[in-house]
RNA sequence: GGAAGCGUGGCUGAGCGGUUGAAAGCACCUGAUUCGAAAUCAGGCAUAGGGGCAACCUUAUCGGAGGUUCGAAUCCUCCCGCUUCCGCCA
């Protein structure tokens, strides 16, 4: 959410911005009913101090009759402001966070390209995506997934757990090793911390499952329930940022998802995730922004597939982001047509959410003077499993006779330094 | 899941329909006293919104949301949380 007061007095930029991010908003309707918002806040007031006045002490029949009356107007624009803010709130939440200034201006594919490490693998044979290797290897079960639990549930089977585990250890370590403090988070959360962060936890277009006759869903990622954490503080940020590393199941409802990029565990209805989230003072938080780049980075040279850094370009950004670098794999499964032997598939994505979710969940930090202001908030994947981490590693590091070469960080961890075929 | 009790400012704790945004104490800040400190004395000490160049004015907030009333921290309803007891259970 963005101040309204920001908003009113730079009304040219926030259009300029909803067009640089093909959000369709009719922000002169917003502008109104803010200006009719507190006409009626105004007129209440003055109502209201006229019945404070008039309620002291011993009223008088006469006064009584007369603090009625204004009781009754009072009733009568509280129902007209009540109505006029359903509108307003709607539309003041669907403004989408500014843009960072460097951020490409574009659809999907206008990302800009920050980097690009490892070698795209040569194989002298005919690569598999990783839903063959892993039927191959009798590592995953889908039919009996979908048998329990619908469409894109599956069983991970033997080496595949253990690889599983030995990821998120792998990634815990180098995580704290950077003073992030380890944390589980719950799997659900009311859906006023899912609103707070950003997400719609009902309706139509939700990627989010929620619980009948509750006011709970599961979450999308830890990034809900870290950011609800300090929900309603006020921080005391002199010592440095609030560095969080949390661990937890994530559920997406990918309504709507098919075709080629669902293949196998890429686009999955539950999988785990390690995930980076920082509360910070403003004036730090491009520097928190790149450090979580870096530590991504640290994770994904460490296990030595290739990969790129891009920087996601504005209409792909979301509402709450402000700036978003995502790392992608290669991975075979990404090839487009029969000629190429892979592409690249999202496997982070580090967000600066400035102080758009902050003002939502209020979050502050006390400031030297005594002042409070909002915190800037960051996020960003460490690493996950039953999902993308482990294509990247099991498509890049195939080998001919079926088996999979495990990275030499993750060896020490699950204890071998392949995975073949046990028949 | 059932029963009872409770939720008031940074903390302790009064108030249970009418100058109560809220007594008192602790903590904290300023000043007096002191060579300095302690003690003592005087004063200050919540947050958010709206208006005003400003001094300032005003509204809201006593777990949360509704309701009753001219008027609610105080009464009613629902929800959330805490404590104790019972039940159930990894």
């Amino acid at each position: 959410m963005l101040d309204i007061k920001y908003i009113r007095e730079h009304a040219e930029l926030i259009k300029e911005n909803l067009k640089n991010r093909g959000v369709v908003l009719d922000l002169d309707n917003l502008l109104t009913l803010d200006r009719d918002r507190r006409a009626h806040m105004a007129q209440i007031e003055e109502l209201r101090a006229q019945r404070n006045q008039g309620s002291k002490g011993k009223p008088s029949e006469e006064d009584i009759a007369k603090m009625r009356q204004v009781g009754d107007q009072i009733a009568t624009l509280e129902k007209e402001l009540a109505t006029i803010e359903i509108d307003y709130n709607k539309l003041l939440k669907a403004v989408p966070n500014l843009t960072h200034p460097e951020t490409p201006i574009g659809g999907e594919e206008d990302f800009k390209v920050l980097a690009t490490e490892g070698k795209i693998p040569k194989f002298n044979f005919e690569p598999k995506d990783h839903e063959a290797i892993l039927l191959d290897l009798g590592l995953i079960d889908f039919e009996r997934g979908t048998k329990v639990a619908g469409n894109k549930f599956f069983f991970s089977k033997g080496d595949l757990v253990r690889l599983n585990q030995a990821l998120i250890q792998y990634g815990i370590d180098i995580v704290t090793k950077h003073g992030y403090e380890l944390m589980e988070t719950p799997d659900l959360a009311k859906d006023e911390i899912l609103e707070g962060i950003g997400f719609n936890p009902r309706g139509p277009e939700t990627q989010i499952y929620s619980i009948d006759n509750n006011d709970l869903s599961l979450i999308g990622t830890a990034e809900i329930t870290i950011g609800g954490y300090h929900a309603n503080e006020i921080l005391d940020l002199s010592k440095g940022p609030k560095k969080y590393v949390a661990l937890s199941h994530c559920f997406r409802t990918e309504a709507g998802a098919y075709g080629r990029t669902s293949k196998g565990m890429y686009r999955v209805h539950q999988f785990v995730k390690l995930e980076m989230f920082v509360f910070c003072k403003p004036e730090e938080s491009e520097v928190m922004h790149q450090e979580i780049l870096t530590i991504e980075r640290e994770i994904a040279s460490g296990l030595g597939f290739p990969y790129r850094v891009i920087d996601v370009a504005s209409q792909d950004l979301g509402g709450p982001a402000y700036r978003k670098f995502d790392i992608e794999a290669w991975m075979v499964m990404k090839g487009d047509s029969a000629s190429s032997t892979g592409g690249y598939g999202e496997i982070t994505s580090a967000s600066n959410c400035t102080d758009f979710q902050a003002r939502r969940l209020n979050i502050r930090y006390r400031k030297e003077n005594g002042d409070t202001e909002f915190v800037h908030t960051l996020n960003g994947t460490a690493i996950n499993y039953s999902s993308r981490w482990p294509i990247a590693i099991i498509e890049n590091f195939q080998q001919k006779n079926g088996s999979i070469k495990i990275p030499k960080v993750l060896q020490k961890y699950c204890g071998f330094k392949e995975i073949k075929s046990r028949t």
